[in-house]
DNA sequence: GTCTATAACCGGATAGAC
DNA sequence: GTCTATCCGGTTATAGAC
């Protein structure tokens, strides 16, 4: 009965992300996995020999979903306005969407760093990219800024206010949860206003 | 011999302070602070009764240290500008000498949200202070941002690349410690550059 | 205060019935 | 494929000698 084995699996993988992205991997219990997909622990063994290797599985995917965007971010865009467009609009959408990968792919960063390069290394997205559409920019138009330091910049502005959402909201909106929804919203005009602000000499 | 005390209490702080910020709460083993220590495992609950007294002891302590710092920040700054110099040449700082911090708070931000805002509301630091910086600049030279949203963006930007390391280091610069330590040398000076070219209006 | 030995517990993994 | 019962290793925590 394919069709049930399809079910399983994933009602177990969509569990296990959820509690992946909640706990981490060393926080999370295979017995929590099991409660929210419904199922028996031992069915967890069943479907994946072990709770390292289920974990990698969701992560693989997960980490995939952000990968696939920047690639194709970094090869759409053509000029240096147009990139910081759409990479800030593409990576807050994927972050609004699915707020808990941030944690995720952070907490899995300071726990085995080396995994989370290795799958970035197997992408093949050029890293040049932003040095080379700013320097086919007019130099009189914009401050020359380290191409790398402005890189991480963005995925700093994008990334960090989804990171720290309970300092955010608990601690700048006093717990209101409105009020954080409102500025995240607010977000992604914002940081390209920002970047391009501090990146593009006015005239 | 109470000297005797305080230098054992010490040495197990240390190490304990070590091996969380590596490993974070659940990854951590009383065996590893222990040996980092250079005592028995036993003695670390004769000193503090449970992993999670000793684990609190040592965020309490190291949270302080930012809190403490931010707070002088923002009560000494009298000028927008003097504002963010101060504000990222302190974050900066602190986290070139402790770049573990980072990660530390963000880990324990995801796995216990409340605990750290519970924190963060103990200090009295004033949120409104840039706020009413900017009102008192002139309104031409100054772009008009949300101020909650541009504190997210010097956060970020000052947090975001101890954080994101292994990715700096193994990907934008192949491996190259070299090139890291360059990179967040200039770093404090790129932020400031940044910011103030954002926020500040050329004439 | 510090150590060794061990208890108590927890969680991942497996065996085996259905 | 799914379940119940159980094992086994590792980790926190305690007892007790020195």
């Amino acid at each position: 009965m394919v069709k049930k084995i399809e079910n399983t699996e994933e009602k177990i993988i969509a569990a296990a992300r959820e509690v992946f992205l909640r706990k981490g991997m060393d926080g999370a219990r295979m017995q929590e996995i099991a409660d929210e997909a419904g199922i028996n622990k031992s069915l967890l063994h069943y479907y994946f020999r072990s709770k390292d290797k289920l974990f990698d599985r969701v992560f693989t995917e997960t980490f995939k979903n952000v990968i696939d965007l920047i690639t194709e971010v970094f090869s759409s865009s053509i000029t240096l306005e147009s990139f910081i467009e759409n990479f800030v609009r593409g990576y807050t959408s994927v972050l609004i969407k699915k707020p808990y990968i941030a944690n995720f792919v952070l907490h899995e960063l300071s726990r085995n760093p080396q995994r989370v390069v290795e799958h970035i290394n197997l992408t093949n997205f050029d890293k040049l990219k932003l040095a080379s559409l700013i320097s086919s920019e007019d130099k009189n138009t914009i401050r020359q800024f380290n191409p790398i330091q402005i890189i991480v910049d963005i995925l700093a502005l994008c990334i960090f206010p989804f990171v720290a959402k309970p300092i955010i909201k608990g601690f700048m909106f006093d717990g209101d949860i409105e009020e954080y929804n409102i500025f995240i919203d607010q977000r992604t005009q914002h940081i390209i206003e920002f970047v391009k602000s501090a990146v593009f000499i006015q005239k």
